[in-house]
DNA sequence: CGAAGACTTGACTTGAGTCAAAATTAGTGG
DNA sequence: CCACTAATTTTGACTCAAGTCAAGTCTTCG
């Protein structure tokens, strides 16, 4: 017995086993929840493992489950009739993936890269956050973050030049998404771009060759360096925000 | 005293005067509050008229009131330093104006032709959404809906050509403003368009003179009809959806 | 090693932007 | 009510950024 258990019902005092090592524990949706709910709630959830590209929530589909990220990045996509796609949203541990309460899922959301979630049936989380309105209230914010993510995109897509539009999405990424490295100060980073150009392409509502030639671009005017077309470093962040409009 | 006035709060038992007539009573967030909670709503409120082009809440500004739109409509402007302007959202009556319990606004908002509000101060609306959970729920549902807007409108500014971009925005307005007249069959529509060309560019990403170009093709072609620039009259909204993309 | 996919580069085209001017509409005060 | 001004919208001629089409090159992985 741990030695707050005597103030604690002798059933749930603990943090389940495996939240313990669980990244998405205090920033994801769980951080709202005591040990006792967080017990309640892990009682229902599985982890599942996604390879690249597997399609997480169906657009128009039902909705049977809802899930948080636990490791990975996971791309929000739209698509119209003749194939042309868009994505409208990234999102990396410890964000929460479906709608809540919704009557169906507005987007397909597909792996990008090996993703863990940690996925709860419908009714078990919708039956938690009536309970527990923190949950929801979490939940809520993140919605609230993700219109301002959308809002902010509509600008980019809409206003900003193809230049501008790329080292903004690098921007973006280099702020969420895995950072090996980072310096003290802040002003370069390197890291791992998830995404392929197609996918950078159908975000910024460019063509694959137009996104390949403003790499290159940055590349010669010395703003960032690539290995392997993926491994990115930004010596400068400063000078990426200037291009970035 | 009406007949249900026995089974109700004597002080309270009425829907208040103010409210009576409101045309947002029932769809707006007012809807989900009983005649009591209503009357505590209304002791709070108070009605505004705004003229076109009025700065109703401001970007990066602080939250110091919230609003139903009872007529009219609101634009959601972002700006990029330089001045480039992209609408990120139109409202309608009786949307609810503003972030609840956010720290800043994220967008300008400003009216669009003469506009009525009904505002609450800060605190009033959050002590009450704290204490009766479904109006909360209205809100949520809204910014849900408000995400799923901004989502659907990146892949048109994202994805769609100047042709496609102009008729999402004419089939967008003939379900939502004002509509004048509408047949049995809901082929065919006559509305007020609210936005001048500037706007309407600055929502789709073009400039005025495409803008202007793809409404001088829409009404050569017969799609539509324009009286004064801002009367306009689609007979067909079948073709009009077509030309959508 | 070889094939498939991803990325880059080049040559050319085009859709939308820019610049300029005319036409229309709205607003104002006499 | 009308004349005059200011603002908005339309139209035209020209430019250019990004798209298209077509090879190449580089990666990855069986």
């Amino acid at each position: 017995m741990g030695p707050n258990s005597d103030r604690l019902d002798i059933h749930n005092s603990e943090v389940p086993l495996v939240c313990r090592s669980c990244e998405a524990r205090h920033r994801g949706i769980c951080g709202a929840l005591d040990p006792r709910e967080l017990t309640e709630l892990a009682s229902h959830t599985r982890r599942v493992h996604h390879e690249h590209g597997e399609e997480l929530l169906e657009e128009a589909g039902e909705i049977t489950a809802y899930a948080t990220i636990i490791r990975g990045v996971v791309r929000l996509v739209k698509s119209l009739a003749d194939g042309r796609r868009q994505l409208v949203g990234l999102q990396f541990a410890p964000d929460f993936l479906g709608r809540l309460f919704g009557k169906q899922n507005s987007v397909t959301a597909e792996s990008v890269g090996p993703v863990d979630l940690c996925t709860i049936p419908r009714r078990a989380l919708e039956r938690m956050v009536t309970n527990y309105p923190t949950l929801g209230q979490r939940i809520t914010s993140q919605v609230l973050r993700e219109l301002d993510e959308a809002r902010d995109w509509l600008v980019t897509v809409g206003q900003k030049s193809a230049p501008e539009k790329v080292a903004s999405l690098l921007l973006l990424i280099s702020t969420q998404a895995d950072v090996s490295a980072t310096d003290d100060d802040k002003n370069s980073v390197v890291f791992y771009l998830p995404l392929s150009r197609a996918d950078i392409a159908d975000y910024l509502g460019l063509t694959i060759e137009t996104v390949s030639r403003q790499f290159t671009k940055l590349r010669t005017s010395g703003v960032i360096r690539v290995v392997n077309g993926r491994h990115v470093e930004v010596p400068d962040l400063s000078r990426l925000r200037e291009l970035s409009g």
